[in-house]
RNA sequence: CGGGGCGUAGCGUAGUCCGGUUAGCGCGCCUGCUUUGGGAGCAGGAGGUCGCAGGUUCGAAUCCUGCCGCCCCGACCA
């Protein structure tokens, strides 16, 4: 591909639009342009980036007996009526104005309506169907580029059995072949089990990557591969060590002193000499939350084990409930529910807040003062605490959702009535699983994996050119006589070369250029090293550079790419 | 949907508070000459419904009202 005929608009200069590094990237490499907020045009280079995206996970899916299917996104509404999912996507569902049709935003719906009818016994199963297609959600706040938009690429795959054993065998044939097609994209990920959510059904697993563009926090560990939502993870912390001697209680005069770390500035104490209150309103009822020192309280923890939705109180009921304001909040007096992190358990000689403003209280002994209190894992995990499974330190850190394995059951083929025989001629639902793949997603995380200052570091599978071919003065007759013969012996051997041949362009430009585009072998033809006969290599990743004989690059060349498939 | 910010040429922006030249600058673009190993120099040039609509005023990018769009934080998210 020669670059003066080619459109790849890089620019300068960052929009202002732009905020994270894959969107910065994505739209000064010329891959994409926005048409409106979470609407995104892939043009030339980014198209084909996405293309060779799809093709790993054709050739994955094909390769676990997957057939590729190709979906309207136009849907009637009636058929989302029947599973109720009209009312459960909401307002991210897209309505046609002028006809009962909507955007499908997924489609187990048109899937299994293929299924009924069609797989009718049990000998017609296993099935796999999957297609690449564009999904339409009306998300209320798109960002950080092509990561959450109202469309979007995805790869869903659907698959159909006639027990659980089959749904346990298609599940984990899915888990490999997306082991598989992360490693050949090149994306460094981690696999977190996850709650099903809206779409129902009983395991599912998520494939995460690392990155502060993410919306979901996890906690990792980098050694034996422990991960789970932050909502639910655990780390290994220890508990609260009880003391010989427990003091008995007594009032202390706290003036302006709020936070656990003004408390324990003023007394000159330990965090883990405080336990921190928070009071819930739950069922109209408040409960007050005991974590020791700055633990935060875990909401979705604490929800699990009151069953149902909580709230913080506000200023003015705290102050009714307890009698004094946030601050000076404690266990001592509380006349409700009291609920502790499991750190409690063993405390004493604890202080807490009096109930009364400007009034700590020292001297707590959970057991002996709190009698009434539970005791729950109420605790979120943080960076730096021990793994529950090994020991070693976890992080927690934001991570963006790639992939999504779910084993969905029979939900969506009882709603349609898609349902098969068995050996025996009894009618069941037939069993599903479903499995997506966010492609626009995979793009944009290579590039957030993959980049330093000066722009995107290509390798591997993905990369859309082997080599960047700069002849720097291509006015003059050696130069450009050179590259020539080079783009095309290099060409005609099926190396894919992306020849910066632009006339007028200084060297510096051609430079940024290929530095920001990033591909993995920069060849600079110029006249100087010409005239010794020698061209320039540079590799984009290491910054690494070398001279070689006009006669000697093909076969250096050829020895670098194949070293890289090598290493892969 | 709540909070905050922004909207001026293809891109990045000044000017807006305090109304008053022909709306300024950098990049990019066009023409010519020079230059050619890290985003060139000189000379000339094109390009603007100042987001949209209404209002106030002798006069509006600037003030007022309404609307639209975009970004960030939060809520939500199969």
């Amino acid at each position: 591909m020669r670059l003066s005929k080619a459109f790849i608009p890089t620019l300068k200069e960052v929009p202002a639009d732009a905020v994270i590094p894959s969107h910065i990237l994505m739209i000064r490499t010329g891959m994409v342009r926005m048409l409106s907020a979470g609407i995104y045009s892939y043009l030339p280079i980014g198209y084909s980036i996405l293309k060779k995206i799809n093709n790993v996970i054709r050739e994955e899916m094909d390769a676990i007996g997957g057939q590729e299917f190709h979906l309207p996104a136009l849907n009637p509404r009636e058929l989302w009526e029947r599973t109720d999912r009209v009312e459960a996507f909401g307002d991210t569902m897209f309505h046609i104005k002028n006809r009962d049709y909507v955007l499908a935003p997924t489609h187990e719906e048109v899937m299994t309506f293929h299924a009924k009818g069609v797989i009718k016994s049990y000998k017609e199963m296993p099935q796999i169907w999957y297609q690449i297609q564009t999904k339409f959600r009306n998300e209320a706040r798109p960002r950080s580029g092509v990561i959450r938009g109202r469309q979007f690429l995805m790869k869903d795959a659907y698959s159909f059995d006639s027990s659980l054993e089959g749904l346990d065998e298609s599940y984990d044939k899915h888990y490999n072949a997306y082991k598989k097609i992360f490693d050949r994209c090149g994306i460094k990920y981690f696999i977190v089990g996850a709650s099903s959510g809206a779409m129902g059904g009983s395991k599912s697993e998520e494939f995460m990557v690392k990155s502060d563009a993410g919306e979901d926090t996890v906690a990792y560990c980098e050694k034996c591969g422990y991960a789970a939502n932050v909502e639910v993870a655990q780390s290994d912390v220890e508990n609260i060590k009880r003391e010989e001697n427990s003091k008995e209680v007594y009032d202390i005069h706290t003036p302006d002193v709020k936070s656990i770390d003004e408390l324990c500035e003023f007394l000159s104490i330990n965090e883990s000499q405080t336990a921190k209150s928070r009071v819930y309103i739950h069922d109209e009822k408040p409960v007050l939350i005991l974590m020791s020192g700055n633990d935060e309280v875990n909401e979705t923890k604490l929800e699990a084990v009151l069953g149902g939705e909580i709230r913080p109180g506000h200023p003015e009921e705290l102050l009714e409930i307890t009698g004094a304001d946030a601050g000076s909040i404690g266990p001592l007096g509380f006349k409700y529910r009291i609920l502790a992190d499991n750190r409690l358990k063993e405390a004493n000689n604890l202080f807490s807040g009096a109930n009364k403003n400007d009034y700590h209280i020292g001297g707590i002994d959970m057991k002996r003062d709190v009698p009434s209190v539970e005791y729950f894992d109420l605790r979120s995990a943080a960076t730096g605490e021990k793994c529950v499974r090994c020991g070693n330190e976890i992080e927690v850190f934001k991570a963006i959702e790639l992939g999504h394995i779910f084993k969905l059951g029979t939900k969506y083929s009882t709603g349609l009535g898609a349902n098969f025989l068995d050996e025996n001629g009894a009618d069941h639902p037939i069993i599903m699983g479903s499995y997506g793949i966010g492609i626009d997603r995979v793009l944009a995380c290579y590039v957030e994996q993959n980049f330093d200052e000066k722009g995107i570091v290509w390798q591997g599978e993905l990369t859309p050119f082997d080599i960047h071919l700069l002849a720097l003065n291509i006015k003059k007759d050696p130069v450009r006589e050179t590259s020539e013969s080079i783009y095309q012996k290099l060409t005609d051997s099926g190396i894919r070369v992306l020849f910066d041949d632009r006339k007028d362009a200084q060297a510096g430009f051609k430079f940024n250029d290929a530095d920001l585009m990033g591909f993995p072998i920069q060849v600079i033809v110029g006249e100087k090293n010409l005239k010794e006969n020698l061209v320039e290599i540079k590799v984009r990743k290491t910054g690494e550079r070398f001279k070689v004989e006009v006669e000697n690059l093909f076969d250096k060349i050829k020895e670098l790419l194949s070293d890289w498939k090598e290493k892969k």
